[in-house]
DNA sequence: TTGAAAGCGGTACCAT
DNA sequence: ATGGTACCGCTTTCAA
């Protein structure tokens, strides 16, 4: 390709005066800078990665690690992925990708080698290996989602425990006084960081408000749909006239089947909200209200806190709890 | 970190010594090899990714392009993402992640700037805009899956055809002269190169063999269980008695049903045979007999392919075909 | 406002 | 078998 020197013998000017025009740290004529971009764009100028590294200190790469356990829900992974590829891009940086054993190893050898300029955390886990690596790292590290040991970390994530209290309070103001909640898959309350947080969150506020809230999981290893049926159903046996879903789609399937067989209308006989669902909520047999977790709102943030800490190194460590956005279709009943 | 000069200081040797004592080019004695080494481990020594690009002109880093279209199946995405990451470390490569629009920008920009050393397309469609791009490249570039024109180009992927074929012969020599294949989503038969290879074939194969086959999706843009039961039950009322599945997972639990609902002895009654699938059969109801499309094999082949092309660029293009294998589990009848 | 040149941290050629 | 050193292509300081 075309090096920085023919750009500045087809401009006339020097390389230094090629540099600053393109990154523009420094004041350039007018004039001249026209004829650098012209000659860049003429030559189909690309900096030398390589080269921009070793002499600008900066790769213009994040790392990204996942785990990818088996419990993974894969759709919405892949979500989170697109999510922090296009946060990325949009700041002009690339995603390295350190899956597997790769993602607590990976961390130590990228940022040992100057590969990436700061790490982005996947997937995380309560009592998560890559915290102490990222403690150890002399590069940034975002963490989306919250460990139970955050001190000092830079972290983002739904606030779980607002979107569980604002899911209780919607309900108990519509008048349930008995609801449920069907959650993740059993292993996800082991594994997973935010479904117990969730879970405990929405347990406490329905108790502060006088409610009785069962919970049921929504399958062992994977969503079971005749196990939420069942969950359903005893729920409903039980006098349940408000369910929250914190499940895949898959689970909100199997719910909205057993109130359709019990003719059931949505929105007056039962009320249900979808919390901190990825999928597209519209595709369901019936609308459903809901607090959607928003892969890129969480991966913008994240990549800003990267970015922000690689041109502030001392700034306090920052952990960002996006607010719960309630999304009304009618689902819940009104009052009276 | 330690640079290279630190560790020949330490080690009490010049720094081409270092150099070559670490990356084996040019015969050392063992022991300044020892000292060498030791140096560097007590040093922790990783040497800079940036400078090691610009004086080696190598990054041992390959992109990975992913389009993500809306049919994308996540969970074999995921499977042949894992399974690229795993085999491109093994050779000592990482993956940057190209997704959405810079799938196909993005491998013109990471080639330009010397970011990467070949590319590896995923997610190939049969029009895929990525073979133009590939053939300017002045890097090898290594497709996942076999597009219209791969005239010229380094391809791996599955032998469907072989695959369709030999699932075909298997159910023929079984006896079964009516069978019925039920496969992917309507979206997938334009938007991704394999389903219609697979389905032509297999097409082929049964009028070579004298037998009848019919042929039906699983949904409009997403598996859709109820029509793929329809399809099922079709296909019994018209006598059909061994069944080709080339579908997702729920799929095959919709045509498990609806065969344990009309009494209906896997492996006796009729037969069935899934191809090409990636999931775990062995968590579905009934064991099935598999024609597996094993990401890690494509994977594995595809970084071999592009490395093999860096060490010699002039060598012919390869179209390596994978050679089906068939795993019997018992669901398939034999014949009398 | 612009240019010259000293690095950045390795690789690999040329010597010895 | 080992060492000295000229690059690799860019960023940034120092000068003018």
């Amino acid at each position: 390709m075309a090096r920085i020197d023919e750009v500045a013998a087809a401009a006339g000017v020097s390389i230094s005066t090629v540099s600053y025009a393109l990154s523009g740290k420094r004041a350039i004529s007018p004039d001249t800078r026209r004829r650098v971009l012209d000659a860049a764009a003429t030559l189909g100028y690309q900096p030398h990665a390589g080269a921009r590294a070793l002499a600008g200190r900066r790769t213009q790469i994040f790392a990204l690690t996942e785990p990818l356990r088996a419990d993974t829900h894969a759709p919405t992974h892949m979500a989170f992925v697109l999510a922090a590829s296009i946060a990325a891009r949009r700041r002009d940086y690339d995603l390295l990708l350190l899956t597997d054993e790769q993602a607590s190893a990976g961390m130590q050898r990228v940022a040992a080698s100057d590969l990436v300029d700061a790490v982005l955390v996947l997937d995380v886990a309560p009592d998560d290996a890559r915290v102490e690596i990222a403690r150890s790292l002399r590069i940034p590290t975002v963490f989306i989602g919250i460990p139970d040991d955050h001190e000092g970390l830079d972290c983002v994530d739904l606030d779980f425990e607002g979107a569980a209290a604002l899911a209780v309070d919607t309900l108990a103001d519509a008048g349930v006084t008995t609801m449920a909640l069907i959650g993740q898959t059993d292993v996800a309350y082991e594994a997973s960081n935010f479904p117990p947080r969730l879970r405990s969150a929405a347990l406490a506020r329905a108790e502060a408000r006088g409610s009785t809230l069962r919970f049921a999981t929504s399958g062992v290893t994977t969503t079971d749909p005749s196990s939420v049926r069942a969950a359903t159903a005893a729920a409903l046996d039980a006098g349940v006239t408000g369910i929250l879903i914190h499940a895949a789609e898959d689970a909100h399937d199997a719910v909205l089947s057993v109130l359709a067989e019990r003719d059931l209308e949505i929105g007056r006989d039962i009320s249900l909200i979808s919390v901190a669902t990825v999928f597209d909520t519209s595709r369901l047999s019936s609308p459903v209200d809901t607090i959607p977790l928003v892969p890129s709102a969480s991966c913008d943030v994240a990549v800003e806190l990267a970015i922000a800490r690689l041109e502030e190194p001392g700034r306090a460590p920052v952990m960002h709890l996006i607010s719960p956005d309630y999304r009304s279709v009618g689902s819940v009943a009104r009052p009276g």
